[in-house]
DNA sequence: AATGAGCGC
Protein backbone atom coordinates (compact mmCIF):
# COMPACT_ATOMS: atom_id res chain seq x y z
CA UNK A 1 0.00 0.00 0.00
CA UNK A 2 1.31 2.96 -1.33
CA UNK A 3 0.77 6.21 0.51
CA UNK A 4 1.79 8.97 -2.32
CA UNK A 5 2.13 9.33 -5.59
CA UNK A 6 4.83 6.24 -6.89
CA UNK A 7 6.37 6.16 -10.14
CA UNK A 8 8.49 2.57 -11.11
CA UNK A 9 12.01 3.30 -11.66
CA UNK A 10 14.03 0.78 -14.33
CA UNK A 11 17.19 -0.01 -15.99
CA UNK A 12 18.82 1.55 -13.10
CA UNK A 13 22.43 0.34 -12.15
CA UNK A 14 22.87 -1.77 -9.53
CA UNK A 15 25.08 0.39 -8.01
CA UNK A 16 23.32 3.00 -7.83
CA UNK A 17 22.25 4.46 -4.63
CA UNK A 18 18.71 5.79 -2.84
CA UNK A 19 20.52 9.34 -2.45
CA UNK A 20 21.04 9.66 -6.63
CA UNK A 21 17.94 8.50 -7.44
CA UNK A 22 16.45 10.97 -4.99
CA UNK A 23 18.23 13.55 -6.11
CA UNK A 24 18.40 13.21 -9.85
CA UNK A 25 13.84 12.47 -9.26
CA UNK A 26 13.96 15.68 -7.21
CA UNK A 27 14.67 17.83 -10.19
CA UNK A 28 10.89 17.60 -11.10
CA UNK A 29 9.16 17.82 -7.93
CA UNK A 30 9.39 17.17 -4.44
CA UNK A 31 10.59 13.54 -3.48
CA UNK A 32 9.13 11.83 -0.59
CA UNK A 33 10.61 8.78 -0.15
CA UNK A 34 13.23 6.49 -2.68
CA UNK A 35 13.25 2.23 -2.09
CA UNK A 36 15.09 0.56 -4.46
CA UNK A 37 14.14 -2.94 -4.77
CA UNK A 38 16.31 -5.43 -3.39
CA UNK A 39 16.89 -9.38 -4.01
CA UNK A 40 15.69 -10.80 -0.74
CA UNK A 41 17.98 -14.04 -0.63
CA UNK A 42 20.76 -12.36 -1.79
CA UNK A 43 20.39 -8.40 -0.78
CA UNK A 44 21.67 -7.28 -4.27
CA UNK A 45 19.86 -4.95 -6.07
CA UNK A 46 17.65 -5.54 -8.81
CA UNK A 47 18.03 -2.71 -10.85
CA UNK A 48 15.19 -0.99 -10.30
CA UNK A 49 12.98 1.41 -7.71
CA UNK A 50 10.30 3.35 -6.36
CA UNK A 51 10.11 6.82 -6.06
CA UNK A 52 7.56 8.75 -3.86
CA UNK A 53 6.10 11.95 -4.58
CA UNK A 54 4.43 14.59 -2.76
CA UNK A 55 1.99 15.36 -5.63
CA UNK A 56 0.76 13.50 -8.79
CA UNK A 57 2.01 16.32 -11.18
CA UNK A 58 5.25 15.68 -9.93
CA UNK A 59 5.11 12.19 -10.34
CA UNK A 60 3.44 12.58 -13.80
CA UNK A 61 6.42 14.78 -14.63
CA UNK A 62 8.93 12.11 -13.76
CA UNK A 63 7.31 10.11 -16.33
CA UNK A 64 6.96 12.42 -18.79
CA UNK A 65 10.12 14.27 -18.59
CA UNK A 66 13.01 11.56 -16.78
CA UNK A 67 11.47 8.30 -18.52
CA UNK A 68 14.76 7.81 -21.30
CA UNK A 69 16.65 9.77 -19.74
CA UNK A 70 20.16 8.96 -19.24
CA UNK A 71 21.52 8.05 -15.74
CA UNK A 72 25.06 7.39 -15.13
CA UNK A 73 25.42 5.38 -18.36
CA UNK A 74 21.56 3.71 -18.72
CA UNK A 75 18.19 4.91 -20.20
CA UNK A 76 16.19 5.03 -17.32
CA UNK A 77 12.52 3.85 -17.43
CA UNK A 78 10.20 5.82 -15.95
CA UNK A 79 6.78 4.62 -15.59
CA UNK A 80 3.59 5.04 -12.82
CA UNK A 81 3.67 2.36 -10.28
CA UNK A 82 1.28 -0.28 -9.95
CA UNK A 83 0.70 1.07 -6.58
CA UNK A 84 -0.42 -2.33 -4.71
C1' DA B 1 27.27 -14.75 -5.94
C1' DA B 2 25.60 -13.64 -10.62
C1' DT B 3 22.48 -10.20 -13.97
C1' DG B 4 19.93 -6.42 -17.67
C1' DA B 5 13.91 -7.34 -18.29
C1' DG B 6 11.34 -6.62 -14.59
C1' DC B 7 6.23 -3.31 -10.64
C1' DG B 8 8.40 -3.63 -4.14
C1' DC B 9 10.46 -7.03 2.68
Amino acid sequence: MSQGFSVYVGNAPFQTTEEQIGQFFSNVGQVNNVRIVYDRETGRPRGFAFVEFADEAAAQRAVQELNGADFNGRQLRVNLANNK
